[in-house]
DNA sequence: GTATCGACTTAGAATTAGTCTAAGTTTATA
DNA sequence: TATAAACTTAGACTAATTCTAAGTCGATAC
């Protein structure tokens, strides 16, 4: 039985631990859809795929651990369309082109965007992030 | 009675119509709050303070009204905070910092930034704003 | 092994921003 | 003044998200 230690499962548990998320089942079955490839997902797509699956989880449960997953820095929060939030699985600095015909986002890597002269911040205050939409319209 | 006719009732009919917004008493109660001074504010700030005068406002009017005056690019949409839309009366180009603590947007100028090198935008659509949001946190 | 406790998950109710509908009201115009 | 289109309204409705209270799980203590 001894092998591949790094399997997915294995490797998805590690990475929720180092960001302090202890991996229950249902988090690893969230992580599993959220981490397969690099996505924007809304809070009801998640709880639609993973409940494709054999097991279920909760709608609360969904949301917990999404709520988990952004104070933790395991995915980011995307607001491009004021009727829901979508969680985007790459945490790298990156920006975001949002298509408002199709309602879909697409990743703009952080260096294809330079942003210079940001003037200085409130006193008291420090930058968390910076968040670039370019919107894109059908061309008429 | 001749005499200053741009007072700010005129002055802001006008503004309407130059947005082809037919400026209805309704639309002219609201567009007196939002162009007051630079806003920021959610339907719900409008719709309280429309109706702390005289007049009323229903809450629908309040909804279709900003909702127009979006489209016709009388006031512009903010999304920075996922439970609530802000509609900034500023419609000059330009950016903004949200105090995630305090939850109050602020405007950076359009000059203060400068985006460079954005890559090519998908075949078929065109660019229709670049909105930059500069999250704040309290200092640690 | 079994008791215990805190962390986690759950169903379903509650909340809330925003939309819709159907019925009036206003306004521009013929 | 009649007409019709545009506008406004109350209140029902929707959908995303949060809350609550009761159960379940899993690590540690014994």
């Amino acid at each position: 039985m001894a092998g591949k230690i790094l399997n997915s499962d294995q490797a998805l548990g590690q990475r929720l631990r180092d960001h302090d998320v202890k991996p229950t089942s249902q988090r690893l079955e969230i992580a599993r859809i959220l981490f397969r490839r690099p996505a924007h997902m809304s809070a009801d797509d998640v709880y639609i795929q993973v409940n494709r699956g054999k097991s279920y989880v909760s709608k609360a449960t969904v949301y917990n651990t999404l709520g988990l997953f952004v104070e933790r820095g395991l995915v980011r929060e995307v607001l491009v369309d004021s009727s829901k939030v979508f969680y985007d699985s790459n945490t790298a600095p990156h920006h975001h082109f949002w298509d408002m015909d199709n309602h879909s986002l697409m990743d703009i890597e952080a260096d294809k965007v330079s942003i210079a002269d940001l003037p200085a911040v409130p006193e008291g205050t420090e930058v968390e992030g910076v968040d670039v939409v370019v919107r894109l319209r059908r061309r008429s």
